[in-house]
RNA sequence: GCGAAAGUGGCGGAAUUGGCAGACGCGCUGGACUUAGGAUCCAGUGCCUCACGGCAUAGGGGUUCGACUCCCCUCUUUCGCACCA
């Protein structure tokens, strides 16, 4: 701790680049900058969204690592024993992307990115505990993915079925989603199809219930994604029904939000995927064309129309109605039953799909204010009502009905209430390489085989070459494939699919509450540190990771590892980093040294300033942070980036905005140094009172506000800078205004410290403090020491403000009434006659506000 | 189409529970110091008006002594979902 003694010398110029670097090294060596756990004090879990690898940190993970960094730094000079690690989503397509263009091994170039983004996140002043760094693609660690992947074989929470991926004849090979654009191959161009392959799922349909009654409480996140999750969940209440076929003994079950409409069924539509749909159909031609129209159609082409009569007939159960069964492609396998009861007269796409083809339309349900004149209908009746034309339920309203008509439906034996879900199971198969291997063998005797927990991990191999062409690229690694059956010790071959890179990121944060050579499950660290107290990342994973993760915690919850069932108490989703663009007609995106004096460097041609949009390499519009740190400092970098907007919002990347940060930060070092003697000489001396000291107390007051009240690091920022505003045009003469710039400039250093915590620390030496300021405490505020002496009296008239006046602090109420009377504006509307109907007074600190109704 | 959030100077953004709209920063204007300034410092800066004053928080209405804030309608933007029966 020699290094933190005092008696520093401080340069006459500001140089960040100097300094950061020798602070960041001598944090690192002391350990000053490394939390390490201390029971005695209460813990905060704070987490950032680990990276993928991909070679280069941008804008946006700073501005994330930083807020985190800012809040850890702020929580622990508050007292809190903070963990906050890093680490990373190692595993993933673009490193086995890498290997197949350019013959790297995946792990090297991964490797090589994490050690190049290592030092870029470490050259940006966050102070992270490396002791617990993970990187995912490491048989240390996913080996619990494995491990996990067999406990929930174990209690069926891991099962196979057959589903489709996309597949690309050229390549002869799997692609993932974003491996396909625009229907066609990434490498080949040529159009990809469908193919059914049996694969791996999650069961994390048996969670849906408790995950969206978990919802609500996430009192900690953003509305909006509360919302996505539930939406996602896609919880509905309604009924099952059997619509017997006419003249045979099959059913047709169907799935239906509203019973009370089950007197206006006309008739019934089921998917071309239906398993009865090619058994009822007379021209399987026609079906096959349907089907084929049905198999390729997504959200964006779908047709609402197409469809066909089978030629058979089913039966109401509720009247005995006869009433024709169809083929619609609007009908989905995957949802409900996959057939349903149409209702024109009360379902949209129902109502359009009779029209088209021609169909009954029948109407049940009265708006409660129509139910006596009825017109014929011009698109469907959504809305509530009373029923008509049902038989013995006529005349209920049809929330009720609901109820009435569940029962009579379970009481006859036809139906039964039900729930479904949006959510599906969570197929984690991947025909990949670079991934977690699934832990399962086949042995032509014994089936498929869990691998015993004592053989895990099961290792991937690694150094092997990718040729981008086939099924899973393991299953041509003799040696990988090959095993032997745990059960009958014959011949066996492995699973060579790998795991869904989602898994990975399901309990990292679980991981981090032990160190590396800590037990990856050490129940005591677990129930120590979890839940994360404050989660911080972008919102695009505000569905699936995060429910992936709220999943897996219950499931460990299940296995006793983790006492928990939220992993996260509080979320913030922090905006884009955007930045203008710049745009010549002729030659597309430019870089802003392309574009000098707004015209093209290319054809001279004038400059478009295009819209400001997220900072993308094809857009031209990103800074990166090597620059921004080489030329301003990683302090103004941060500085910058949280001044520029709140946390949640998109900040507007702007270079002269970067230049007022860099610009704050050197007049705080020049108020200092010029000062430094005196200030170093009253150091010692208790400071009186006197609007300096009034207004620093008054900032600390409003930083921590700003701060405790959703993280608004901005305001705090705007704080910092009236306070050193006022500092610097504060001429002090005696001791103890020395005293009283000395304790400013103090406050001001330690509360800018989380913001900006290498030119803190310099200063802090330099005027003489002693210990590291990232060890000292959070300054208070003394509430009598911020109360003005003075306050403004604003004076008003019908509401509208006609003077400002200073008065005594100390006046009461009707003192304060009084003096407004006074005022001239006031006395020449009393001297007209008119009498003061009203007299409102409202104390606002440090003002008050006289409002006189005439 | 459905759902959610938002709309404030030239720009980014401020404004506890309804109580001085525009903090802070950028930009701009003028000045000082300079051989010079794209450095630094000082002053000014919502709009209209010579001024008194008036008008201003997307637009319109309402509640209130008082509305950026609450209520109703309209417009625009962004995001999410998108045949979920």
């Amino acid at each position: 701790m020699d290094d933190f003694r005092g008696g520093h010398i401080l340069e006459e110029k500001y140089n960040p680049i100097a300094i950061e670097k020798k602070w960041q090294e001598l944090w690192h060596e002391t350990g000053v900058d490394s939390i390490v756990r201390d029971d005695s004090k209460k813990k905060f879990y704070c987490l950032e969204m680990f990276p993928y690898p991909s070679g280069k940190i941008h804008m946006g993970h700073i501005r994330n690592y930083v807020i985190g960094d800012v809040i850890t730094r702020y929580k622990r000079m508050r007292g809190f024993n903070v963990l906050h690690p890093m680490g990373w989503d190692a595993f993933g397509l673009p490193a086995e992307n890498a290997a197949i263009l350019h013959g790297t091994p995946a792990s090297k170039w991964t490797l090589d990115n994490i050690d190049y983004m290592k030092k870029q996140i470490g050259k940006i002043g966050c102070s992270y505990d490396w002791s617990r760094e993970l990187t995912t693609c490491t048989p240390q660690y996913y080996k619990w993915n494995q491990w996990f992947f067999i406990k929930m074989l174990e209690r069926g929470l891991a099962y196979k079925k057959n589903s489709s991926v996309n597949w690309c004849g050229q390549c002869s090979t799997v692609l993932a989603n974003e491996q396909v654009i625009e229907d066609k191959c990434w490498r080949c161009d040529s159009v990809v199809s469908k193919k059914e392959l049996e694969q791996w799922f999650f069961k994390i349909t048996a969670y849906a219930e408790e995950l969206l009654a978990g919802c609500d409480t996430l009192t900690g996140w953003p509305d909006h994604v509360v919302a996505m999750q539930k939406n996602w969940i896609g919880k509905s209440l309604g009924a099952e029904l059997d619509f017997p076929v006419e003249n045979s003994d099959i059913k047709i079950r169907i799935f239906t939000t509203r019973p009370d409409t089950l007197f206006g069924a006309t008739f019934v539509c089921l998917s071309p995927a239906h398993p009865l749909a090619a058994f009822l159909t007379e021209d399987q031609e026609g079906l096959r064309r349907i089907r084929t129209e049905y198999d390729k159609q997504d959200a964006a082409t779908a047709q609402t129309t197409l469809g066909m009569f089978t030629g058979k007939y089913a039966v109401n159960p509720i009247n005995g109605e006869r009433i024709p069964i169809y083929v619609a492609t609007f009908v989905l396998m995957e949802y409900g039953t996959g057939a349903i009861m149409s209702v024109p007269a009360h379902d949209s796409r129902d109502f359009e799909f009779a029209t088209a083809h021609n169909l009954t339309i029948k109407q049940v349900i009265a708006p409660p204010e129509a139910v006596s004149e009825l017109k014929p209908l011009a698109e469907a009746y959504e809305g509530e009502g009373i029923l008509i034309e049902s038989g013995d339920f006529t005349g209920l309203p049809n929330k009720e009905a609901i109820v009435r008509i569940n029962e009579y439906i379970e009481n006859k034996g036809i139906g039964t209430a039900s729930v479904k879900y949006k959510l599906r199971d969570w197929g984690i198969s991947r025909q990949r390489y670079w991934g977690t291997p699934i832990p399962v063998v086949y042995c032509e005797n014994c089936g498929a085989l869990p691998v015993p927990l004592d053989e895990l991990p099961v290792i991937l191999p690694e150094n092997i070459e990718l040729k981008g062409m086939g099924g899973s690229p393991l299953a041509a690694v003799e040696g990988f494939v090959a095993a032997k059956c745990p059960k009958c010790n014959g011949p066996a071959r492995r699973d060579t699919d790998t795991m869904d890179t989602f898994v990975d990121s399901s309990w990292y944060f679980i991981r981090y509450c032990s160190k590396m050579n800590e037990d990856a499950l050490d129940k005591p660290n677990i129930e120590h540190f979890m839940p994360v107290d404050q989660y911080i990342g972008g919102v695009e994973h505000a569905v699936l990771h995060l429910l992936y993760s709220r999943f897996f915690t219950r499931v460990l919850r299940d296995l006793g590892i983790v006492a928990v069932e939220e992993p996260f108490t509080r979320l913030l989703t922090q905006g884009m980093v955007c930045k203008e663009t710049l745009k010549c007609p002729e030659h597309g995106w430019l870089f802003p040294e392309e574009a000098k004096g707004g015209k093209c460097s290319q054809c001279n041609g004038s400059v478009e300033r295009g819209r400001v949009e997220k900072m993308s390499k094809s857009k031209k519009n990103v800074v990166t942070p090597d620059e921004l740190t080489e030329r301003y400092g990683a302090d103004t970098a941060r500085v910058f980036s949280l001044f520029a907007a709140p946390p949640e919002k998109d900040i507007d990347w702007s270079d002269q905005g970067v230049e007022g940060a860099y610009r704050f930060l050197n007049r705080l070092w020049t108020l200092i140094y010029s000062n430094i003697e005196q200030l170093k000489t009253h150091r010692q001396k208790t400071h009186t009172t006197g609007p300096l000291i009034r207004k620093t107390h008054q900032t600390i007051n409003k930083v921590t506000q700003s701060v405790e009240r959703d993280y608004h690091f901005n305001t705090a920022i705007a704080a910092l800078m009236e306070l050193l505003n006022e500092a610097n045009s504060f001429r002090p003469s005696k001791d103890e205004d020395y005293a009283s710039l000395y304790f400013a400039v103090r406050s001001m250093l330690l509360l800018l410290s989380p913001f900006a915590p290498h030119i803190c620390e310099e200063l802090w030496q330099g005027i003489g403090e002693k210990g590291s300021i990232l060890l000292h405490s959070w300054p208070e505020w003394d509430e009598e020491a911020a109360k003005e002496e003075e306050i403004e009296l604003v004076i008003q008239i019908n509401g509208k403000v006609r003077a400002k006046e200073k008065v005594s602090a100390s006046l009461d109420d009707d003192n304060i009434r009084e003096f407004a009377l006074k005022n001239i504006k006031v006395m020449e509307l009393l001297a007209a006659g008119k009498q003061p109907r009203q007299k409102i007074l409202v104390k606002r600190p440090g003002s008050c506000i006289v409002n006189i109704v005439f």
